[in-house]
DNA sequence: GTGGTCTAGACCACT
DNA sequence: GTGGTCTAGACCACG
């Protein structure tokens, strides 16, 4: 596991995405056990207090669990997968077309755009 | 002209990316002067230097240049116009469908969610 | 006469050194007169006052001089002029040296930079 | 560290300058942690805010990158250096070249200056 | 501890 | 009037 950081965004935000991305596409899955605080650390090479805050997030945000004295999991609860898959989602396209109406784009405009955005990019796509 | 100022991004950006839409809309057109850094700061009851902050950036871009002793206008080079659109588009529909494929959702997806919520957002344009 | 102004340097040092050099490379002569303050502000688009703060810095460094009702002129002195040039000459080549210094050169790689320089260059003179 | 201001110059171009030589002449090494806005502000008896500009555009010229929470680092990357150094030296000569030009010096003239220059003043260097 | 942003207010050079 | 720079001091997020 490893994360290329973006300067630009907290790196306690970025893990948390990255976490998030590997419980929707199932790479993770509900009741898994995920690293410690340490062993997360050490492997990304950041601050431990950083991993802490985090698990912290996620963990307020109901999409992971603390068992005492066991170490953390991931929700049980499936439901909430999709939750999350959801309101990702709903975020990352609420921004994207208040942002174009914004440079004056109409709805057709949108779409064409998107679609040939869509299969200009399958090329890079893995 | 007033902004609604968003927490969570600094204030000079928000400034820059409010002039920068205006220039893509045509509400300011290359040539024209823009407000001097004490009267928008005024205006927008904000501090000078925070003014001072997102023209200079807006400089560094090339969208604005200084007549010494005479004020800030927009740059008369039309086709900088275009570019920034374009820049700005780009990287909106860049993060999108980054964002949508780490979610795992495919180009067909993509584009009906799109289609969809267009139509759905289309009741809050004007 | 055209000067396209750079928007580094104050307008009136950047007449005052297009006029230095005129004086320098005799295009203008000891005892000529120089246009007057609205005739030169017209003919370079700037602003009557910055044309009178060139003239009266030129003055101060009594390299024109005010003859009432008639105008100014460039001095009659000849020796100011070799002067002058010596002067623009000297600070040129301390700024020059020292900052190459500054940065680690040489007197030899001085030498040899400029010697190349020199010829490089001679391609884009006129 | 001291610096001695020269007032023509705003004070973050001096230490931009300053900082520069440092890493050209090798006293800063790629990879070296720089001073923190507050510690160099401090030792150089000037407001925090003028160091934050100087880093600010050092960061924009790719010669300081910032890691988070850390501290500023001088790139890594080490072929950087050797492009500061020849932009420095190319601007110098430019100006200097250009401006003899204008007095009206020939090639000969300048290589006989430029020579006569640097042994004249090989008593200051040390 | 670090840097990033913002406010408040000042002085200066330029047009 | 304009922008450019600087000081003083504050608050915040991040690691």
């Amino acid at each position: 596991m490893t994360i290329e950081f973006d300067n630009n965004l907290p790196i306690y935000l970025q893990i948390m995405n990255y976490i998030k991305r590997e419980i929707i596409t199932g790479k993770l899955q509900p009741g898994d056990k995920i690293p410690s605080v340490r062993e997360l650390a050490s492997e990304l090479q950041i601050n431990p207090n950083t991993v802490q805050r985090t698990f912290q997030e996620l963990e307020r945000e109901e999409i992971v669990e603390t068992r005492r004295g066991l170490g953390r999991y991931v929700t049980s609860e499936g439901s909430k997968i999709m939750t999350i898959k959801k309101e990702m989602a709903g975020e990352l396209i609420d921004n994207f077309i208040r942002g174009m109406r914004e440079l004056g784009f109409r709805n057709e405009d949108i779409l064409s755009i998107v679609a040939e955005a869509v299969n200009d990019k399958s090329r890079e796509s893995r």
